[in-house]
DNA sequence: GTTGCTGCAAAGCTTTTGCATTAGG
DNA sequence: CCTAATGCAAAAGCTTTGCAGCAAC
């Protein structure tokens, strides 16, 4: 159910791929599994290897980032917050749902997950009156997180 | 209610702020006006206008752009569908709703538009559940569109 | 031994910025 | 006239790519 995933999955879904269970591809998971509900950007999970001296070249980040994101292993998820750049994370759902939101909160940047997935009947109305067939979606919320709302209240 | 603008909108919004009623403002602003519920790019919008003869540099677009999309100005609206440029529209809502999604065909890369606000009871929940303040969201679909369902399905 | 991967540097994108010149109000 | 806007080119991000050397299997 809630799939975590670690490195013995990266080494087992390469195994029946022509693509190598390689030290960096390795090291760039261990960040995500190490940090887990952070949202990395290539450019960070290279200064956090490098500052545990895996010497690592960003290229590679971003090649690795990308193969893990791939349909064939899945493994992460890219996202995209508007700031700028690619956002990576544990892709936590199971292979063919796809309930992920997030919110953000737009003083101090935070993002907050929200799992629950009540877009399932909006989407069935859209198949209903636009004939469009939904196969996943993108939902984000911008806004004031608690303690933000708290500060500026005072 | 439609508020769909013009140009002489612009030049009211104008008319009580610092920022010059320019003729590259004028142009930018007219190439929306008469492509309605197109989703255009910086880029495109300074093609269109290169074909038109009208010489305006490319970082002039983006500075049109940026106003037009200001808070005070707020004629067009930033979108980003995540092809790797910002695109904008004109903005059709009320100046303190925000009530816009869009359906994006997997298969043609179609932009379908989807007005209605069905996320409010949602929002209510995040408040009472996260303590979150929701002030705005964006809201993407990703599928597949009428036409190309029915040219996979034969 | 193949085949694919890495590192580096260079290049590709979109977008922003600095500055002298021009144009609105 | 004064202030803001423009155009151009240069620079600034993030990301991709080419290629020689290297590592996985």
């Amino acid at each position: 159910m809630s799939a975590t995933y670690s490195l013995d999955d990266l080494r087992q879904k390469l195994q029946n791929s022509p693509y190598k269970c390689t030290h960096q591809r390795r090291v760039v998971l261990e960040v995500f599994v190490n940090n887990p509900g952070v949202h990395l950007s290539a450019e960070e999970v290279h200064d956090i290897l490098k500052q545990k001296s895996a010497d690592i070249g960003l290229a590679t980040v971003y090649r690795a980032l990308e193969l893990l994101c791939s349909k064939e292993i899945g493994i992460l998820q890219k996202i995209d917050f508007g700031d700028g750049c690619s956002r990576y994370e544990l892709n936590l759902t199971e292979p063919n749902s796809h309930q992920h939101h997030h919110m953000i909160c737009t003083n101090c940047k935070k993002v907050i997950e929200f799992s629950e997935d009540m877009l399932d009947d909006l989407e069935a109305d859209i198949m209903k009156k636009c004939g469009f067939k939904v196969t996943d979606h993108q939902v984000k919320f911008f806004g004031l997180c608690e303690e933000c709302r708290n500060e500026i209240a005072n």
